[in-house]
DNA sequence: AGGGAAAGGGGTGAAAACCCCTTTTACAGG
DNA sequence: CCTGTAAAAGGGGTTTTCACCCCTTTCCCT
């Protein structure tokens, strides 16, 4: 009985190649193609379209892959799925990990590599690369150190993140300007950061604030 | 005759995968793959290397798509080079078809596109979806506001990325605090921001510094 | 030779940012 | 009801930044 798979994944060039790979793999055939998370919930519905491996992307509009993934790791626990991206970013990896699925693929993956992914989750419900597995020690060393900001700060932040001063940024949050230096102060306590600056820096890099 | 296509991308999954596509397009066939513009141009010293067409990534390590399209074009000005890439931004497209690439194709384009986008290539000489035919005409609209910087400044700038002070960019650039001060009123008279986080949304926007 | 950028340096006052510490308010839990 | 805690607001003093002025030196170009 040939492996059923579904590609999940906007750049649809890619998706019809990696569709033709697969094909090529024997037994493993392609069922259909998605083109973000939505799509794929609304075709699994009907029992038929249910395959054994989900090939997924993770960037993806409408509903991304770590979302999809958790959904349909709750829904359907015994389809596999795969990310596949090109993304490196370490937190969208564990992301997807988390949300569960069972291997990352790196889009320069080589043909045959795929395969053996393919035929290793079907066999051991798991695969995964070097780097990978490198990368999965490495953040149980560093227990992503937990500072927990709350909404209001969050909020304070990207108003942060512009040419504002912190009195608009006071009448912008309907707060007084010492409340919001008491945002400052303490996030700069919290964060280990001297000035505005560091803190617009650290809104970038946690992504609170696209530049 | 079938007409010879190359394809250059690191992601070689998907380079593989185009391959295949290229190869069920009649007429077409796919002579190698590369991973970088630095191996294309080794194969390509080669005669029988030489193809009609390449397919070009335009995010490679090593020497980019810009960089390799622009000397394809000055030393085989009879191949035609199709930008193909997952980026969007303005910039950079507009790099690559300044290097003298003929078209720029999404990585989302449908299977069909791509066979209509190699066929009209060679037909025609270019081809541009109406996404790209748009940004063209954007482009020449806005005739991209030609701030020169001076190298001191752009220095400068990196160093404002940072928690340093002033006083602590001037130590490090060997100058008085008065002449980094000098270098900031003008920055902000030329750029038009207001304050050292309009500097730094600036450098990031510009990708004179990446976070 | 002279005019004009470009680069480096300087002064001052006002505003903003920074830092520490207190008070008020509000509200949940014993 | 009282208490503990956390958000909000505030006071006051120091440092940094901002936004104006000003000057000299160097170097390039016609």
């Amino acid at each position: 009985m040939t492996t059923k798979v579904v590609i999940v994944d906007d750049h649809f060039l890619l998706a019809q190649a990696i569709q033709e790979l697969v094909n090529s793999f024997e037994g493993f055939e392609t069922l259909y193609l998605c083109k973000n998370g939505k799509e794929l919930l609304e075709k699994m519905k009907y029992p038929a379209n249910v395959p054994d491996i989900i090939l997924m992307d993770v960037n993806m509009p409408i509903l991304n892959g770590i979302a999809a993934t958790k959904i349909i790791n709750e829904t359907y626990p015994n389809v596999l799925v795969l990310a596949l991206s090109v993304e490196v970013d370490e937190d969208i990896i564990l992301g997807m990990l988390r949300a569960g699925a069972k291997g990352y693929l790196m889009k320069d993956t080589e043909k045959e590599q795929l395969q053996e992914a393919l035929e290793q989750v079907i066999r051991d419900g798991y695969y995964h690369t070097n780097t990978i597995a490198k990368l999965l020690v490495g953040s149980l060393v560093k227990p992503k150190e937990g500072v927990q900001l709350k909404d209001r700060e969050l909020e304070f932040i990207k108003h942060a993140c512009t040419e504002m001063t912190y009195r608009e940024i006071a009448e912008a949050m309907f707060l007084s300007p010492k409340t919001i230096e008491g945002y400052r102060d303490s996030l700069y306590e919290k964060l280990n950061i001297k000035n505005r600056i560091g803190l617009v820096l650290y809104a970038i890099r946690q992504k609170l604030f696209v530049p």
